[in-house]
DNA sequence: AGCACGCCGACT
DNA sequence: GTCGGCGTGCTC
């Protein structure tokens, strides 16, 4: 039996010396949970969902979240003591314990697994784990008193500059098994922060600051300055403007907030060195201030309510309508029809409620401007989840949503692992997206289910937001289990892009193709540049091309841990693996012949941009993909660079075709269509699909009819008639067909299963035998394969796939993945299978 | 995931 | 004769 905290605690305060135990989950991938005992003086200060501190075998001491506290001993071993308890507060909630515990099940995963993806690494304490100062702390201004110990440790890191201790460098230095409290003590009293990896350091966002100096401030020795400055114009116009912006006389405070520098300095009117030399001459002072990394803006027109179009009030309306009957509503809107603000009104009513909110956005398309935008509605409730946060930006958030200084929060994928434990309403932004799949590591989890299923458990609402629903979401309404509300007008009069395709086959037999662009799509980029109108294209693949190739001998350069061609990256000068990472030069010669006729065949982003720069030499091209974008701000300068017309043409990947709005943009072109197409995999046509329409969406806003060429070298395939009519409705009867016909979701559910070992015929003789143990298990018709993938071996190991169809019952399922694991676990007893690595993959993407 | 224990090749 | 390779099994 286990007992809650809550139970647990009038007990131990009283005479009888009970003996708890408590189950913790390790961050490990562990099949189960593991029993450690509770010091008797220890008694009362066990929370569920606290984190303590274990020795876990010889040597390991972990930091772990109890999971249950209970008072039977464990029967078959000795139960080690649990060393420290560092919260006396949940940092797991019990609404996430049973979230995470569905996932594992669900998932087919551990707990283990779950916590460790959920928890920002600074929660993890490890022997490893760092302190550092806070960058805001000043000994002076600090309110809170600092024991003799606490003040070791902080002369020590105040001897140098951004000094950082390890905790066994702490435990040495006080000579205390006992450290844990008073670093737990530093934090609460913002002395120091924690962090798990050196690249974690907290570097704050620092503004450069001006203000007047203090004695300047009264009226009188004002005008005196005045005086002084008649000569000196350029000083006078910097001070003139200072006090435009600071209030000086009406708000005495305001000179001490003070105002940027940058806000004067680049100001045109203004020049930067008349702002040094009044720092100089101690008429303003200069100051840093450290700000938070997504600025509040104050500024009176961002109060500015808006007001919802009669189509988006209508739309807000029926969504309401049907809260009223259903938990879930799809709302099926035409890519630029002002989806966003419908949620935020909606999030606005839901806030009156009470209760919390969370808005979720694939990785791209949460940006800096999206982000603005909240901020200015929802101010200092909204919290910001994103996977380019550094780990002490995450515990912030996951504090604050603890505390309940969150309300909202707006993230991606792993903002699901949040500790929510009041949830109200759930908004999955573009719900399509296949990024809110983690496909490795484990947990193997679609944070749309995993938000579906946390609506659920908390009672709360869910809003699923999509130009391009999946068909399995759709599926749902048409059965009426889930509700629908269809926005089929863009907003603003915007109408929807023109779509024209053009035959690449024909132009190139007719030998009019220059590089890989038809003449037709090169003229109209011309033609767009020229009116001063911008342009997207769209290429699905990185690099320069794909592969190259000896034009004497035909050697292709291969990734030696992968079976696939190196793509040649011009601008690195390299070969590169797109699966393992592995480069190399590019060779000069051939190895194989010693030829110099290397040729590249084939294209990406990279010769689109470089091809398109020679052709069009008034084309200002700028390229995003995760070559461009891997450093931290390049992906918000890239926007910003397009946003500021700074650049006309943007080539890129994927990353193109989400959520961008620019008002300027009135072409998009998508260069090779048939790569995206021709995919070998059930999903292929809906991924299309939803490419080609989002794609198309980023053409023409703000009244501007856009227009959108798609290369191809067939145009009679049937997917284009959809795309070209917009028709989502006709795509979904035609795919949902053929989905019934061969059995796949919504109507089946798919784990796919893959065996990986470094020997290629183990590999095949491992699947063989998991085949043979799940057809005992599931039937001959419920397993399909083994084969070997289309790309069969990465990073040296060689793959067998075996795809796994179920009823979609729940009883049913549950039985399934019980049995797959008996599988699993017989190939894994095996003595020559031991070093195979199975992995499965439950509603793979 | 670590880490220790345990059986087979090139070194003082 | 040992040092050390990493395969295998365990951790409350």
């Amino acid at each position: 039996m286990s007992l809650s905290f809550d139970f647990a605690q009038p007990e131990a305060a009283g005479a009888d010396r009970v003996t708890l135990f408590v189950d913790v989950i390790l961050p490990l991938p562990l099949p189960k949970l593991y029993t450690y005992r509770v010091p008797y003086e220890m008694n009362d200060e066990v929370v569920i969902g606290g984190r303590v501190i274990v020795q876990f075998g010889a040597k390991k001491t972990l930091s772990c979240i109890v999971a249950a506290v209970h008072e039977t001993p464990p029967a078959q071993y000795q139960a080690k003591y649990i060393l420290e308890f560092i919260d006396d507060a949940p940092v797991v909630t019990q609404a996430q314990l049973k979230l995470f515990r569905w996932m594992a099940d669900y998932y087919m995963c551990t707990l283990g697994e779950v916590i460790n993806a959920a928890l920002p690494s600074a929660l993890k304490l490890s022997s490893e784990s760092r302190i550092q100062l806070h960058p805001a702390f000043e000994p002076e201004s600090n309110p809170y008193p600092l024991s003799e110990q606490e003040q070791r440790i902080v002369e020590v890191l105040s001897s140098e500059d951004g000094k950082a201790l390890t905790f066994t460098e702490v435990g040495d230095l006080l000579g205390s098994a006992n450290f844990h409290k008073v670093i737990k003590s530093l934090i609460q009293k913002d002395v120091i922060f924690l962090f798990e990896h050196l690249a974690d350091k907290y570097s704050p966002k620092v503004v450069k600051k001006v203000r007047l100096a203090h004695h300047f401030v009264e009226e009188n020795v004002l005008e005196e300055l005045f005086a002084k400055m008649a000569g000196k114009p350029k000083q006078l116009d910097v001070l003139m403007r200072y006090l435009q912006r600071v209030p000086v006389y009406q708000n005495v405070h305001s000179n001490h907030q003070g105002m940027e520098k940058a806000a004067l300095t680049s100001s045109p009117h203004l020049s930067p060195s008349a702002v040094n030399t009044l720092i100089k001459n101690g008429v303003l002072e200069q100051f840093d201030v450290i700000v938070s990394r997504f600025p509040m803006d104050d500024s009176p027109e961002a109060k500015m309510p808006f007001t919802l179009s009669e189509a988006q009030m209508a739309a807000h309306d029926e969504v309401l309508r049907l809260f009223g009957e259903k938990d879930i509503v799809l709302l099926h809107g035409v890519t630029g029809a002002g989806k966003t603000e419908i949620y935020i009104e909606l999030i606005r009513k839901a806030l009156e409620g009470g209760g919390q909110v969370l808005y979720l956005l694939p990785e791209i398309a949460l940006t800096a401007q999206i982000v603005t935008r909240l901020m200015r509605v929802f101010g200092t409730r909204l919290g910001v989840y994103h996977s380019k946060f550094s780990d002490n930006e995450r515990v912030e958030v996951w504090n604050g949503v603890l505390s309940g200084r969150f309300q909202v929060v707006v993230g991606v994928r792993s903002a699901v692992f949040l500790p929510f434990d009041n949830m109200s309403l759930i908004i999955v932004d573009e719900e399509h997206e296949s990024s809110y799949k983690q496909y490795d590591p484990a947990p193997r989890y679609n944070a749309r289910e995993v938000a579906l299923m946390m609506a659920n458990f908390q009672g709360a609402k869910t809003l699923l937001g999509s130009a391009t629903p999946a068909v399995e979401t759709y599926y749902q309404t048409r059965a009426g289990r889930w509700g629908l509300v269809t926005l089929t007008k863009r907003f603003g009069e915007a109408g929807l892009p023109e779509i024209e395709l053009v035959d690449t086959r024909k132009q190139r037999e007719a030998k009019k193709m220059l590089n890989h662009f038809t003449p037709e799509l090169l003229s109209e980029i011309e033609r767009k540049l020229g009116l001063k109108e911008q342009v997207i294209l769209f290429q699905n693949r990185r690099g320069y091309s794909p592969f190259i190739s000896c034009l004497d001998c035909g050697w292709i350069p291969k990734c030696k841990n992968c079976a696939v061609s190196l793509s040649y990256h011009k601008h690195a000068h390299e070969l590169r693996c797109h699966y393992c990472g592995f480069h190399d030069r590019m060779p000069v010669e051939c190895p194989a012949c010693g030829s110099r006729n290397l040729k590249t065949v084939g294209f990406g982003t990279e010769k689109i941009e470089d091809d398109l720069k020679i052709m069009l030499p008034q084309a200002n091209v700028q390229r995003m993909d995760l070559d461009t974008t891997r450093a931290k701000n390049s992906y918000q300068q890239i926007i910003a660079d397009f946003e500021q017309q700074t650049t006309n043409v943007l080539v890129g990947t994927q990353m193109v075709t989400k959520g961008l709005d620019f008002a300027n943009v009135s072409l998009v072109g998508i260069i090779n269509a048939d790569s995206i197409i021709h995919y070998p995999d059930f999903r292929a046509h809906e991924r299309a699909f939803q490419m080609f329409v989002q794609v198309s969406g980023r053409a023409g806003r703000k009244g501007k009819k856009g227009k959108v060429i798609i290369q191809t070298a067939d145009p009679a395939q049937v997917i284009f008639d959809k795309v070209i009519r917009n028709d989502y409705l006709e795509f979904y009867e035609y795919e949902i067909t053929q989905r019934r016909e061969y059995g796949f979701p919504p109507f089946m559910r798919v784990i796919r299963l893959t065996v990986k070992h470094v020997d290629q015929l183990v590999a095949e003789q491992a699947a063989i035998l998991l085949t043979q143990e799940l057809v005992f298990r599931l039937g001959r018709e419920a397993v399909l394969g083994p084969e070997a993938p289309y790309i069969f071996r990465i990073r040296n190991f060689y793959l067998q796939e075996i795809t796994i169809k179920l009823d979609r019952e729940h009883t049913v399922l549950k039985h399934a993945k019980g049995q797959i694991m008996e599988a699993m676990n017989v190939v894994k007893d095996q003595k020559e299978f031991k070093q195979a690595r199975l992995v499965a993959d439950v509603d793979p993407m």
